[in-house]
DNA sequence: AAGACGAAAGTGGTTGA
DNA sequence: TCAACAACTTTCGTCTT
């Protein structure tokens, strides 16, 4: 837990539970995620001024895939190794240094760039610095395989983002990966595809659970609300209401109804419109919803308590 | 008047021959 | 590679609050 929040901005709860995973910091009472983008303080910096610093400092710069060398640099051999070779080797050696500077400044540049556009791009989407870090591994990779190669460096950096976020379970959606990067839904979607299946990343499919409290605080909904719907999911899953349907629909769909029973009702629109789904999709999985777990009980409970 | 509901037609993606 | 298919969207008309 950052020792900058200690209370709800929205509330003053204390009740702020920190998931490391996720990087947020949400506050139990009122379901408001108080900080996203969570920053690592426990890396050892000490001010040094600079005649000190190369005596004292006990470590390097972290390695980082957010450098385009990772922090870390790589040529092939020194001349110092020269003289055990016969000059056909030598010719070779040459050569051989050549090729390995010409691409890895290709590849450089082109991360360089890549790099700056990611950082964007996440900073942007507030994604925390551990997914951040991941994309850009996937990026690194993918640009060593030349998996750019025929499409837009822009649409890699934003397949990797969302690979990155699926595999920390940070959810983005697609349309906010689009609207961030400019690249289109499907190119986005295409890419996503394509790299994780070169480079044989495997993927959980996404789980609704997972875009609860970030839909749940944009909604301003309370705890209760959102642990309901996350109960919701749960009976909804294991009525199988869940397979094969676009888990932001149920999401949504699951936030809509515990919001009714809890008497805080959003219209289906605003719903819709923060999860990025249309009410017919919200319509069509809460009917199931209804249909298989009757919570229509729950909901008239609520209205009559209202009349009183 | 606004929201909820449902039907019908259209879109993009997956799957299996 | 093509057609069938399911999920989701768009659009629009009707009912409810």
């Amino acid at each position: 837990m950052s020792e900058f929040v200690k209370k709800c901005p929205e509330c003053a709860g204390i009740n702020l539970f920190l998931n490391k995973e996720k990087g947020e910091v949400i506050c139990k009472d009122c379901g408001l995620v108080v900080e996203e983008k969570m920053v690592d303080f426990t890396q050892e910096w000490r001010d040094l001024d600079s005649e000190e610093s190369d005596r004292k400092r006990r470590t390097g710069a972290p390695m980082t895939y957010t450098q385009y060398d990772q922090g870390l640099g790589t040529e092939v051999g020194q001349k110092a190794d020269l003289y055990k070779l016969g000059s056909k080797d030598k010719n070779k050696f040459f050569r051989l240094r050549k090729w390995q500077y010409r691409i890895s400044t290709a590849i450089e540049r082109n991360l360089k760039l890549a790099l700056a556009e990611l950082k964007r791009v996440s900073s942007y989407l507030k994604l925390p610095k551990s997914v951040e870090e991941e994309a850009a591994r996937i990026y690194t990779l993918a640009v060593q395989r030349g998996l750019v190669r025929g499409r837009s460096m822009e649409s890699v950096v934003a397949g990797s983002l969302y690979a990155a976020c699926r595999r920390h379970e940070v959810p983005r959606t697609l349309d906010e990966l689009s609207e961030a990067s400019g690249i289109e839904k499907k190119e986005v979607g295409r890419t996503y595809r394509f790299v994780t299946r070169e480079l044989g990343i495997t993927i959980l499919p996404s789980n609704p659970a997972d875009y609860i409290a970030r839909f749940a605080s944009s909604l301003k909904l309370s705890a209760e609300t959102q642990s309901k719907a996350v109960e919701i999911l749960e009976m909804a899953q294991k009525a199988e209401l869940t397979s094969g349907r676009g888990p932001t629909g149920i999401a949504a769909a699951a936030l809509y109804v515990s919001a009714l029973i809890h008497g805080e009702k959003r219209t289906q629109r605003e719903v819709a419109d923060v999860a990025g789904v249309t009410e017919v999709t919200i319509r069509n999985r809460y009917k199931e919803l209804l249909e298989k777990l009757d919570l229509e009980k729950e909901i008239k409970k609520t209205k009559k308590k209202k009349k009183e």
